[in-house]
RNA sequence: GGUGGGGUUCCCGAGUGGCCAAAGGGAACAGACUGUAAAUCUGUCGGCGAAGCCUUCGGAGGUUCAAAUCCUCCCCCCACCA
């Protein structure tokens, strides 16, 4: 088997290493344990944990064994590397919610069983910290000279909001973290975004201080897309992997509309499939590169939400889009439905409304306003006015016509924002209850 | 604690009594061109069934015909000094 550090790297995975030949060699030496830390800020994870999270993956399909560890801790502290403000604190209750639910989504991609990796809460050793022993035994291996010097802190050290102590301490905390997993799991590798450098080669000081072991660690490049944008992020925020607040046809729709500069760099990071294969996308064109996106929609959505709600998104794309077919040769080893291509509309995003108020009409601006389609009744008029505005594909041309019953195909309308926002409003009689809230996802 | 500088619409940032729903840029949205791409050009970008009206410039009061702009108190941030 490759060593898996070829695997990263040709993944594009890899931005620096400690001592490259002995981790080499370290990894080589047989199954090891890695961890990488990931900020309980939310209850969810987004597409930015993506890289970290495929990294425990890849490293747990070699047969290492990867810990995660949740910052129930340090998220009571907050790291300020590579931030220009100071986070805002979480509460105690907070951190522990969004724990549960960070977990939950880890473990689509990890498998937890038989310790063939482990969820660890650093709440666990460091609310137990008592200050002077801290600063006693871990405290004086830091140098602050050094530490003011890192790159880590220099960025906030500039900036108009400052540091503040908490804030210093981070570091401290997180490399007595990689100590106490050396300690707990024998851990000798930790992973992080190229953010993570200061506070990772920090661990690795302090465990070879303090146990005179060497240690290692690896830093991912932080994505961006080929327009420089920080990946993941939508107008609407951050594109998250709970399906609650970003649906998984959202998920798929965020990834189909990928760079085409960005999908074979993509394809590597986030799906499962060859690299050789990957390589062969990367001079596609056309209706080519675009099955390749759908491919790495599919694929990503498979990873995150499981394959029966991406074959969903796919279908449901396919219904609003048009349906495409696949080519064998376009990443064959992808299992996204290639010819038998059927639509399926229950992922597009709809709501109801009352038949009753249907038949009495309801003015177009209305409706796209309802749905969630604009953020107001004014947007949804400016939207009208130039010509963005769409019912059952016809153009609408003016900001008073009335939907009806006459409006409905097949029991349903379909509303589009533009060519790619699409929402269905079919009719009810009893209208639901939650109907705003799926209003809202529109 | 002292002194000085700040807090403006999603973000950055101009505005120092009416011409301000507030310049400029970014982001975003739509149109054209396309391939659910990028780039480019154009338009839009607080709310209201659109007339006029309402709400917004850290918070609360006040002065004025009129306040983002002036006054008072409070909250928060930054720098230097202690």
């Amino acid at each position: 088997m490759k060593n898996i550090i070829e695997v990263l790297r040709e993944r594009g995975f890899i931005e620096q290493t400690t001592h490259d030949s002995e981790l080499f060699n370290y990894l080589e030496s047989g199954s090891v344990a890695c961890y990488i830390g990931f900020d309980p800020t939310a209850s969810s994870l987004h597409v930015g944990s993506l890289v970290p999270i495929m990294s425990l993956a890849h490293m747990q399909r070699h047969g290492h064994r990867p810990v995660a560890l949740v910052g129930g801790g340090t998220g009571l502290v907050g790291d300020p590397s590579g931030k220009t403000e100071t986070r805002q604190l979480l509460t105690k209750a907070q951190v522990d919610d969004n724990v549960v639910g960070i977990k939950h989504q880890l473990s689509r991609f990890l498998d937890f069983s038989d310790g063939k990796s482990q969820l660890l809460n650093n709440a666990d050793w460091l609310s137990e910290l008592k200050y002077i022993p801290f600063l006693r035994d871990i405290g004086k291996h830091f140098s602050v000279n050094r530490m003011i010097k890192s790159e880590s802190y220099r960025m906030r050290l500039e900036a108009e909001d400052g540091l503040n102590f908490i804030e210093f301490n981070y570091m401290l905390l997180q490399a007595y973290d990689y100590l106490e997993l050396f300690d707990r799991t024998g851990c000798l590798l930790q992973m992080g975004g190229s953010d993570q450098w200061g506070n990772i080669v920090a661990g690795i000081d302090l465990i070879r201080r303090l146990r005179q072991k060497t240690a290692f660690g690896i830093t991912f490049p932080l994505i961006t897309t080929s327009t420089g944008a920080k990946m993941g992020k939508t107008a609407r925020g951050a594109v998250w992997l709970d399906p609650e607040r970003t649906t998984p046809y959202e998920y798929f729709q965020f990834w189909i509309n990928t760079d085409d500069a960005d999908v074979a760099r993509f394809l590597r990071l986030f799906t499962f499939l060859p690299v050789n294969e990957i390589a062969t996308t990367e001079n596609l064109k056309d209706a080519d590169i675009n099955c390749a996106k759908a491919v790495l929609a599919f694929e990503a959505t498979s990873l995150a939400h499981g394959i029966e709600e991406a074959i969903k998104a796919y279908r449901a794309s396919a219904g609003v889009f048009g349906a495409r077919v696949i080519s064998d040769h376009i990443l064959p080893s992808s299992n996204i439905p290639r010819r038998d291509v059927q639509q399926d509309d229950q992922s597009v995003p709809h709501s109801f409304v009352s038949c009753g108020d249907l038949e009495q009409g309801v003015p177009v601006f209305k409706l796209f306003f309802n749905s969630g389609l604009t953020a107001s009744g004014g947007a949804a008029r400016r939207l009208i006015e130039q010509g963005g505005a769409y019912v059952n594909g016809v153009r609408v041309t003016s900001v008073d016509y009335m939907i009806s019953d006459r409006d409905l195909h097949d029991g349903e309308i379909l509303l589009s924002s533009g060519k790619k926002k699409f929402h269905k409003i079919k009719c009810s009689d009893i209208v639901p209850d939650q109907n705003q809230g799926a209003l809202k996802n529109g």
